[in-house]
DNA sequence: CCTATCGGGTACGCTTCCGTACTGAAAAAG
DNA sequence: CTTTTTCAGTACGGAAGCGTACCCGATAGG
């Protein structure tokens, strides 16, 4: 539960952009939440019980196959939202999404959004497009996946996260991030020896700084920036 | 213009589904059209005009970046429509989408649809199904590009084209097979003689000709299938 | 019919990345 | 403080696929 007046304090792209007449759809139904490391938001194959509103942290949308092979399609952060199927008007999730970084956000019950979905066009146009916004990050993920070398990946990987932290300090062993992006864990060692290397990053037992944001960008080349790109102008500058 | 009577022989399972009341606002604007191989749909960057529904034939949509690398994600067919943006409230394409083996269908220009999905609740909810059936669909494809082997995709590729198919034989060039994976022409080659080896294909020059479908499917293993199956469970059996 | 183009077969060296596995160090648990 | 667990460093052989390139036969165009 969220007062009106409470709004002000909200870090969350789409909550912030939600007009005043709409506020009373979903800002009564708001439950604030922390969210620890590796907190599962969605089960795959499972009903979606809440979608989240991130205020911080990040969290990793998995798709998985029916031998539970499984890979990264798309972060989540405080731009966005977790529960895109339910704005597509579907209440399973086909992906497994949890929480990569620990954060905070608020969430609201599926029933309450489906309805606030139903009363607001303007509500509606606007999580569609975050919804669009996550379908094209998606598609580049598949980009990245099919073209891109290891290095390249792991360096978009850990721009986008970076995107969505107020720090540049990213909490992550190489082994979750092996298997964000479908990995060996070895394979991420040696890239990111690479990236300590030219003085990009500095590592230490689970924690990853990212030092030079412009020469991580540069790895990553044009496999990094087309979603944000297409974010930005869905949603025009802010 | 397409009237009233002449739904009966529609083959496209979109089309299809539209209720009786909605079909006032969609079936007066289609425009039946034929679609010659390679003819563009879509184009990176620019407004979409029309979306297609299709009867026949095959659409490929393909993820485009800076440096002009694409890749597949995701193939449309008589289960669909392409224009999936324009459901998001996007009028933009950020993807190429093209005529990947010929065929026909309706069209309908995009204020007619932005105006019909406005309208009615029950379209919008039926076209939003079909666009969370694609996102679903890409969302496998990044799985498929970041842990199959090319054997592996080059079957799944195959099935998902025959599935949108009246015939074993799909018209297709390695070159273009090649395209899609994001592969090497000659690993195309090199991986169909493996199908042929086993009895799988028959090939011939710019032809191949599904011969063992449950064999290809053994080779997909379960990169293939994840999205058909969503796809029924969205729309239910029919 | 002749010619140009296109699609396919094949080869070679090379890069990337995998599977596996062992080690030591750091951190957490007791 | 000690033990256990987790995380990272490293290595080696091998598989997969790339870049490139050359050749030939099939088809299309003149």
């Amino acid at each position: 539960m969220l007062e009106a007046h409470a709004r002000a304090g909200i870090r969350n792209r789409l909550l912030q952009k939600i007009g005043f007449d709409d506020w009373d759809l979903i800002g009564p139904h708001l439950e604030a939440v922390t969210l620890r490391e590796r907190q599962t938001l969605e089960t795959h194959g499972r009903p979606i019980l809440h979608a989240y509103f991130l205020e911080s942290g990040v969290a990793s949308v998995m798709a998985v196959d029916t031998e539970d092979r499984r890979i990264e399609v798309g972060v989540i952060g405080l731009e966005g939202m977790t529960g895109v199927p339910l704005i597509m008007g579907d209440a399973r999730a086909q992906y497994c999404t949890y929480m990569q970084i620990a954060g905070s956000g608020y969430r609201i019950a599926r029933d309450a959004l489906c309805h606030a979905i139903a009363e607001s066009e303007s509500l509606r146009t606007l999580l569609l497009k975050s919804a669009h916004g996550f379908m094209i990050q998606t598609a580049h993920t598949a980009l990245a996946n099919g073209r891109a070398k290891l290095e390249q990946r792991l360096a978009r990987w850990l721009l986008m996260t970076h995107d969505r932290l107020t720090t540049n300090a990213l909490p992550l062993t190489h082994e979750f991030l092996a298997a964000m992006l479908g990995v060996r864990r070895a394979g991420v060692t040696v890239a990111i020896h690479g990236f300590e290397d030219r003085g990009l990053v500095t590592a230490r037992r689970g924690q990853l700084t990212l030092v030079d944001r412009a020469g991580m960008e540069q790895v990553a080349g044009s496999f990094y920036g087309v979603p944000e790109a297409e974010l930005q102008r869905l949603f025009g500058e802010a």
